[in-house]
DNA sequence: GGAATTTGCGAGCTATGACTCACATTGTCT
DNA sequence: AGACAATGTGAGTCATAGCTCGCAAATTCC
């Protein structure tokens, strides 16, 4: 399918109207995406979608995987933006209620657009371009990180890569898991969830305080 | 590219010499995958690896979703006969040391074939058929669930659909991002890490208990 | 107003890969 | 040995989807 190896951005001249195109082929790719699925998604039918040319989509991104990593960074920088808001309102709380506050933003990021989310979590190869996906982990470890560094005197846990490594993975996975497939047992109800997984985080990082 | 809609089976018939070419198959499927990923692997690629004819491949199997499928069930089971066995091996241990023998065979079972458990996480799309790659979480919770009401008196966690819920994921989760990713942080200390999540589970299982 | 530039168009070219089918080989049973 | 079934073969068919290219419309500039 594929004839040309490809390479780099194309035209990123923008100036009004090719923004809009831009900004309509994105949002088109997320809802051919999230209704049909990734090896659905193909670039006639999102260029149809978004009211557009395939010849214009080309014009703009160099190929698929291209148009879908731009996604992929739009999607994700929305996400980090919550993080990094709550890291903020969180600063002068203890660190129970802070890592309450943290939970709670986590759960509010994934439900920013959760279909989409799901669909690159399961569909999307993460190869290539495509890589990216999985930058939000990184850059959420990065934040996190540095925020430890802050608390050091509330964490016992003694190496704070470990530690913050073990909160990251953990919260992610377990808020992944609630809003894509509502276990049985939390179904719906998020505030539970929230307590639980704090009480996770706090009795590892502030052991003894039961 | 596919025109056919899928069905069911097709010749289960095994006498001496097919069984042999199922096998090969199945093993030539997996090496394919972690040779050149999912959408590389053409079914043509992994007849020509199996030393077998593409008529042969579609003899056994209706189409690529079904082939990819029997290898991901033939994985799963692997990895939760591990399982199973830890869980036998573990009983009469106090809750502390079984959590840990549990989080070692958790180790245990990501390093049966960490290549391809890579591909399925990462590559092959989880509809259809090929959503039998997470039969492995819905399996081992189940497993888990049954283990965590034995022990019902040692956990302190009112409702055990959640608690399991929560263990589960976590370890699941920690586990693959250690075997897969290899953080920098705990970079080949497997002990270590088994440590960490060991600690991690405990705290919340047996508060007050550090 | 006209020329140059930017942006948009979409039929069609091409590669690829899933799958078929008519035939060949091997094995089994009497 | 002969016959019938089981198993194996691989060139070829067909549908699809990524991508190009020659042209048209809209914008901008002088």
């Amino acid at each position: 399918m594929a004839r040309a190896i490809p390479t780099n951005p194309r035209k990123s001249a923008s100036q009004k109207r090719s923004l809009a195109t831009v900004e309509a082929l994105l949002d088109a790719t997320a809802r051919v995406l999230t209704r049909e699925g990734y090896d659905r998604a193909s670039t006639n039918r999102i260029a149809a979608t978004a009211g557009v040319s395939v010849g214009s989509l080309y014009q703009y991104f160099p190929n698929k995987e291209a148009l879908v990593a731009a996604l992929v960074e739009r999607h994700n920088r929305e996400m980090l933006e919550l993080l990094r808001d709550a890291l903020k309102e969180v600063a002068s709380l203890d660190l129970a209620a802070a890592m309450r506050g943290l939970v709670r933003a986590t759960v509010d990021a994934h439900l920013v657009d959760s279909a989409l989310h799901r669909i690159f979590a399961e569909q999307v190869p993460r190869m290539g371009q495509l890589a990216k996906i999985e930058d939000l982990q990184r850059e959420t470890f990065l934040l996190v990180r540095a925020y430890a560094e802050e608390r050091r005197s509330e964490i016992s846990v003694r190496d704070l890569d470990s530690a913050t490594f073990i909160c990251v993975t953990t919260v992610e996975a377990l808020t992944h898991e609630f809003i894509i497939n509502k276990p049985d047992a939390l179904d719906g109800d998020r505030d539970r969830f929230i307590d639980e997984v704090t009480r996770l985080l706090v009795g590892y990082l502030q052991p003894g305080r039961a």
